[in-house]
DNA sequence: CAAAATTTTAACAATTTCTTAACCATTTTC
DNA sequence: GAAAATGGTTAAGAAATTGTTAAAATTTTG
């Protein structure tokens, strides 16, 4: 299940998010300082932030401006609208001023994890011979199943979203930092070695193309 | 600039968006009740929907049932926490509530657009016979496909961002040292050298022009 | 906790690209 | 017009990147 990072200080009010994410069926990690949370999220790989702006340590302003990948919601009695906007404009992805209704939290947070979802895909990525499933792990070679393991299916998912387009590999690295552990490039070379091996067996040409001192892409 | 389709029966605060949204140099679309955003989208494609819910014709929780890629913004002044949810939960992406703060508003559609515009950047530089992709790092001559390594695509891409111009060595040196390594003047006069000659090959004119003592252009 | 699977790391060869140097042509300077 | 400076081309060697294998380290699984 996703993994949220609830960033507040206020004890009643954290543990009230906490029940709540959990008993929705997220799981939780807890930061009740700003340099609680950048150190967190060194180590924990975190889905959404949820962020009071009124912190010790450093203030959630900076905590916005440090995070990119992951969504922020605001979650701050602030009222001004200049400070909504300025959040907003600064990289927040929503903002939700206290008192807030749980129904409607629970809404906002569904909507943000909704959007990183689209990443994924339905059914099936199919490209010429080949069909990766959306399972995580299968991927099928004219039509024989071949196991991938999780860092192999998130490189090959990346490259078959966008199949007529070069990926940068510091960009490929990026993306499949969301599914998989972070990985060198020497380690991707590695990976992308295993994945040519497993299609080589069942299928006629060469799939993955490197571009020279650039990155990955799909053969046309 | 992105397109917004404004869904809105209230021809006063219709226009008040309008102009707002134009003045911030995005396009839009009009459209006065359900049906018709429904017939615009079919045609145009747009980058966002501002949605008022309560609409003649197709009511607004139709409409964000029926489209599926563009990020919506809902714009009421309905403010039960209920309907809001059931809003989010359906499909859109933001809701706000009338009256609206202009800078509010613009902030919500910029976070929109930010998480869209992270990845459609097929474009290409084109003059004349060539075509420089920049999504699979390859140069067209005349529809020939041509490879360029790393430090010919970095230099041909700063000639053709500024195809009228002298573009001084050092200058250029300094330029394309953001997608490659640095290199010498000398290492850059083979560079020049070997795109010359590749794109030679399908082209009948020269096209880099050397500007004695001082740089290069792109041919006239 | 041990076995199995996965990932990372290291080492090496093969390949591609980049830089350098040499040489000649052209332009500028005196 | 000769000398000096700049530009173009070529080829060789240097440097960097990639592909592959195997072993070590780590994580997952039973």
């Amino acid at each position: 299940m996703e993994k949220i990072l609830i960033v507040e200080d206020d004890l009643s009010i954290h543990n009230i998010l906490k029940e709540i994410l959990n008993k929705e069926g997220y799981s939780t990690f807890s930061a009740y300082s700003g340099t609680e949370a950048l150190l967190l999220l060194e180590k924990e790989k975190c889905d959404l932030i949820l962020l009071d702006l009124m912190l010790p340590g450093k203030c959630g302003e900076e905590i916005i401006s440090k995070v990119n990948k992951v969504p922020i919601i605001v979650l701050s009695a602030k009222i001004s609208s200049d400070d909504k906007v300025a959040c907003l404009l600064s990289g927040a992805s929503d903002y939700i001023t206290k008192p807030f209704d749980s129904k409607e939290l629970l809404a906002r947070i569904k909507v943000q994890l909704r959007n990183k979802s689209t990443k994924n895909f339905n059914t099936s990525l199919k490209y010429r011979e080949l069909e990766l499933l959306n399972d995580n792990h299968t991927l099928l070679v004219n039509k024989n199943m071949v196991n991938l393991t999780k860092t192999e299916y998130a490189i090959l998912k990346q490259l078959l979203l966008n199949p007529h387009q070069v990926i940068i590999k510091s960009k490929l690295l990026d993306l499949i930092s969301f599914d998989t552990d972070d990985c060198s490039e020497l380690s991707l070379r590695v990976h992308i070695s295993n994945i040519r091996k497993k299609i080589k067996k069942y299928a006629k040409t060469e799939y993955i193309e490197s571009i020279w001192g650039i990155g990955f892409k799909m053969n046309e």
